[in-house]
DNA sequence: AATGTCTATTGATATATATCAATACAAGAA
DNA sequence: TTCTTGTATTGATATATATCAATAGACATT
């Protein structure tokens, strides 16, 4: 159970950060060495927003979802994780903390690099660094939207739009299990727990997706990036 | 007219971003050669949104204000822009674009710094390159902060937090005459203008603030802090 | 099979907030 | 001064969306 799940070195990881690549060889090594891996079932917490962020937190496997608990108990889901990507926050360079929680979807096998480490590269390593002003700004980009399109559309719209995100961006198809509860999905877009079941209704109802509970196919996707171009 | 706005060289310009500190001379001279300057008047756009980015913006003296187009020519106020701020949005390092509009509330005298420059400082100088990871992360994290408030607090609470960054953030003083329009604080606080006025007459009547129109006078701050935590 | 515990669904209702419309006010232009 | 134009204010109304409450399924436990 525990040696099954040992990655191999950075060096042929498959579920690599990008800005991996503007290492060399002895850096990626270094890296190696200061890595750590867990295990986590669907449900626990990988870190919990407010605590101190040690390490840099990449899944090599499984999906978790980050989210702010925000005011009276709400929360804010800002999105799903998944491998490749960089999970550290934006409290990294400003208070050292994590302003929101991570936890697993599904089984998730995490990578933690020590924050350090990387820190300390982002000195050493000009493109290292730049790749990092890359990650940080196209995910400041994304809130940007998010923000945006939270404040503007309605509620069809952001449903839409959120549909289209789990379809392109985390599942990569058309065809999909849902990993999130009505609830969830409401945190996610947006909205009370109720609109999100009336709203999927609607969209099953027009014929523009097909919703078997867990399972989800998109059956008109220019329908559906129309109402979320401002449904 | 033309001659007094010219500043002195940035090694001792007062606007200067912080992160200038990490410069050398040598190469702080080289951002001086490379920047241009140009004085604005209330109501004109410095860069507007969808524009290609060829230079950081810093204002000298005077205000603007950031703000998104959205849909249905709604527009989202992001915020204040004044001196010794980087202005140059997260599209810098992901595809060279603007992603809001800047316009100037006051005069400003706006310096302009090639964005080229800046982005080879950040490949030659690790410790300014740090500094423009920490500039952006703060950035981000501010926008995500905004952006729980605004799905979460409702409109009192969000207007009395929109008082305090006036009052804390921009005008550094709990008196302060208001550049914003009833419209324009609708739009940095995500409500219509007519909500505005309701909600400023309703501080006035509860004393937590004066309003003789474009003046504005906090009275009890610590009552518009508790609102804003969730009123 | 019976029980309990979630989550999903549905309908009824409440509430926050936007929109619309009318008026008042202030600042410039003639 | 009067006229004009834009913003501010106020009240009435419409609408989106949340909340509440009840029921129905699904799944695990006994």
């Amino acid at each position: 159970m525990v040696e099954n799940c040992i990655a191999p070195c950075c060096t042929d990881c498959e579920s690599a950060w990008e800005n991996f690549n503007n290492l060399t060889e002895d850096e990626l090594r270094y890296v190696c060495e200061n890595r750590s891996q867990a295990m986590f079932r669907p449900g626990e917490i990988i870190f919990k927003q407010g605590s101190p962020i040690s390490s840099a937190v990449f899944l090599i496997n499984g999906m978790g979802k980050l989210y702010i608990e925000g005011y009276d108990n709400k929360k804010m889901m800002i999105g799903i994780a998944k491998q490749k990507r960089l999970i550290a926050g934006p409290g990294t360079y400003v208070d050292s903390r994590h302003h929101y929680t991570l936890s697993a979807l599904t089984d998730v096998n995490a990578c933690f690099i020590k924050m350090d480490v990387l820190k300390e590269l982002v000195l050493k390593n000009s493109k290292f660094a730049e790749g990092f002003l890359i990650d940080i700004s196209k995910k400041s980009l994304n809130t940007f939207y998010r923000f945006l399109s939270h404040s503007q559309k309605k509620m069809h719209g952001r449903m839409a739009e959120t549909l289209l995100y789990l379809a392109n961006h985390i599942h990569e198809s058309d065809i999909f299990d849902l990993l999130l509860s009505r609830q969830e999905l409401g945190e996610l877009s947006g909205m009370a727990k109720e609109s999100v079941v009336r709203i999927l209704k609607d969209f099953s109802e027009d014929h523009i997706i097909e919703d078997k509970c867990p399972h989800i196919k998109i059956l008109d996707k220019e329908k559906l990036q129309l109402i979320s171009n401002m449904g």
